[in-house]
DNA sequence: TAAGTTCGTCGCACAATATA
DNA sequence: TATATTGTGCGACGAACTTA
């Protein structure tokens, strides 16, 4: 009866325009993630402008679309499609599912968020300055960097995403990421046809790989002039 | 409140895949 | 192998937001 309920509700929203979050809004994982957005100061936009009409402020309210492309950047590893289809990332049984799983710690959300603010806030004050149409290129291919980055692989599954120490995330670091990423922008063109795109992200693979190669070998010469050192004395 | 700017969605074109 | 179907990438445009 609730699903055939439901399945009328969505049938009945191909006429009338109610955003497709708000239809998912009372599936159990987002009661979940309400909570503990709350116990983080974070305001789980669930029921639409519910915290803003409490008079919460806007950069603490995190509304279902937002957190779909913050996860789908970071945890799926797909920031063209955040930035091509924001709102399209949670209409197919089978993406939602990829973004919003009981299998997944609800921890990796508020993890995500705050990388996610991090982020933003250090393109909004970097320099050279960016206009907004870069930053919003930009912001969630840098993201995925930086998680990619901190736990030096270029495949993971998203309950890793926790194991991620944010306080080593500084912001010299985040700088450091938006220069790598801003130059793999322009040498493909620095539009928004290439931050929707595959190759954008294809390259930031490439160079991630190359950081990663080098970590290994730094932690190699360093074991190896540990254990001479060892051997000395 | 009007003008300018940004963002999100729609729909077209093309590619990939399935089916007869 | 031709045709149909489905998926993807992209540009254009309108809605929403911001600013003066």
């Amino acid at each position: 009866m609730k699903k055939s309920r439901l399945k009328i509700i969505k049938a009945t929203n191909s006429q009338t325009s109610v955003p497709i979050a708000s239809l998912r809004a009372t599936d159990e994982i987002h009661l979940n993630i309400e909570d503990y957005f709350l116990s983080q100061g974070l305001y789980y936009d669930r029921r639409k402008n519910y915290y803003k009409n409490l008079g919460k402020s806007a950069d603490q309210i995190i509304s279902i679309p937002y957190l779909s492309q913050i996860i789908t950047a970071i945890a799926l590893r797909e920031p063209n499609n955040s930035r091509a289809r924001p709102s399209t990332l949670i209409k197919n049984d089978e993406e939602y599912m990829k973004i919003f799983s009981k299998e997944y710690d609800v921890d990796i959300y508020t993890r995500g968020v705050q990388i996610q603010k991090l982020v933003e806030t250090s393109l909004k004050t970097f320099s050279p300055e960016l206009s907004t149409s870069q930053i919003g290129d930009l912001k969630f291919h840098v993201a995925m960097f930086l998680v990619a980055d901190a736990l030096k692989k270029l495949t993971y599954g998203p309950n890793e995403i926790k194991n991620i120490d944010i306080s080593l995330i500084t912001p010299e670091k985040i700088t450091q990421t938006i220069t790598t990423v801003k130059e793999i922008y322009d040498s493909l063109g620095s539009t928004n046809k290439v931050a929707k795109s595959q190759d954008f992200v294809t390259a930031i693979f490439g160079k991630l790989g190359e950081i990663i190669a080098e970590h290994r070998e730094f932690l190699k010469k360093q074991s190896l002039a540990s254990k001479k050192d060892s051997e000395s004395k």
